[in-house]
DNA sequence: AAAAATCTGTTGCAAAAACAACAAAAAAAT
DNA sequence: ATTTTTTTGTTGTTTTTGCAACAGATTTTT
């Protein structure tokens, strides 16, 4: 993995970069609310969360899930989304909060953690964006099953295994793939009735290839 | 919009920039190919051009659709594809080239072309981000109907206007939006019926709000 | 100007996905 | 330890989507 990673610099910021501020959340508390104005990033520390949207009809959508060192925030959004659009904590989260627009000025205290973050942003947002073609390969997948066996396959590749735990209940891997959650699971019966995977709770085994 | 406009600084890139290609493509050839080693990174000058994806069934996807001044390459796509991506020019197509580790470094000449472009990756990178996360939006929708409505919505915004040209075939934005052809046609249909839509050739008007 | 290729509009039918609902299991909260 | 909430697994039914096929229109090529 050619990106940066955060938390290797992290400690040079705790001396008082006057640009960021940094905050500790519970499980299942609302980290953020995308509102478009603010240009808020925000740096995942440590923990999980999720983006999250409902539309019209109450279908939730979890638009993205972020680990540690993932950026996000609705810098990266523009206006057109008329859907709220909110970050949630799956497990206790610390996250770095800045504006876009001050990361690209020094701050008083110039300090190295600033510097670092500012120098490294393209290489951060461009790592952003290779998770985001994925997600799209994921989501123009036109079967559910197609979905799935891509999401699996991913999710092999990042374990280096064929065994890997879900990081979703099945109820929210439905919402991350946008299916509805009975014909997932319908399909799923069919991976394992015809010998493409094994399940045992959320731990999914690949037996293909 | 606030990000940069290439085109405002490509004449500073005429004196040689020894880092960079400029080449000329003609209707429906190859720009390039995705082979997610070489670390590619193309700007379009001028023209339109499609990202297609093939895949194991034969099914055609636009990934992406580019327009004056997008940035697209290799470098934004992490391994985990196996299908072939590739951008074909839907118009007369002028594009740069370059590769991602070079434009950290500075060039021979010291050229302002590459100076500048190298101030503003980030800007650039991030107005993918935006353009790529509606896109997500888009995708996650979950009927036919709300993905077309979604993106003559975009269409629309994008327009100021409730009237609007496709920028694609009906066969293309079908394979935009994932869908099978037909039964968008269907849907598109029901949408004129209803009353949502007038629809004149591939000129579309939005009768609602 | 004629021929070839692509695109549009349409339909019947098959397949897949969504919806709705419920009981059992598991997890979380008290 | 018990209650409450959430998740899982399942299934019947309805709706939507995909597939295949074709004729007419339009565009592109020769």
């Amino acid at each position: 993995m050619d990106f940066l990673s955060v938390s290797s610099f992290i400690k040079d910021y705790e001396d008082h970069c006057d640009k960021v501020q940094h905050k500790h959340f519970k499980k299942n508390e609302t980290i953020t609310t995308y509102i478009a104005k603010r240009n808020q990033v925000c740096i995942l520390v440590n923990g999980e969360a999720d983006l999250i949207r409902y539309d019209y009809n109450g279908n939730k959508t979890i638009v993205e899930h972020f680990t540690k060192n993932d950026i996000f925030g609705e810098v990266f959004y523009s206006i057109t989304t008329n859907n709220e659009l909110f970050v949630q904590a799956r497990q206790d989260c610390d996250v770095i909060f800045l504006v876009y627009d001050n990361l690209k000025n020094k701050c008083k205290s110039n300090c190295k953690f600033h510097q670092t973050l500012s120098d490294n942003l393209a290489e951060l947002i461009l790592h952003k964006v290779t998770i985001l073609n994925s997600r799209i390969e994921l989501l123009t997948k036109r079967s559910t099953r197609d979905k799935l066996i891509g999401y699996f396959s991913i999710l092999s590749t990042r374990n280096l295994s064929k065994s890997f735990k879900l990081p979703f209940s099945l109820t929210d891997l439905a919402d991350y793939l946008s299916v509805d959650r009975s014909a997932m699971m319908r399909e799923l019966k069919s991976l394992r009735d015809e010998g493409f995977i094994e399940k045992t709770g959320n731990v999914i085994t690949l037996l293909y290839r």
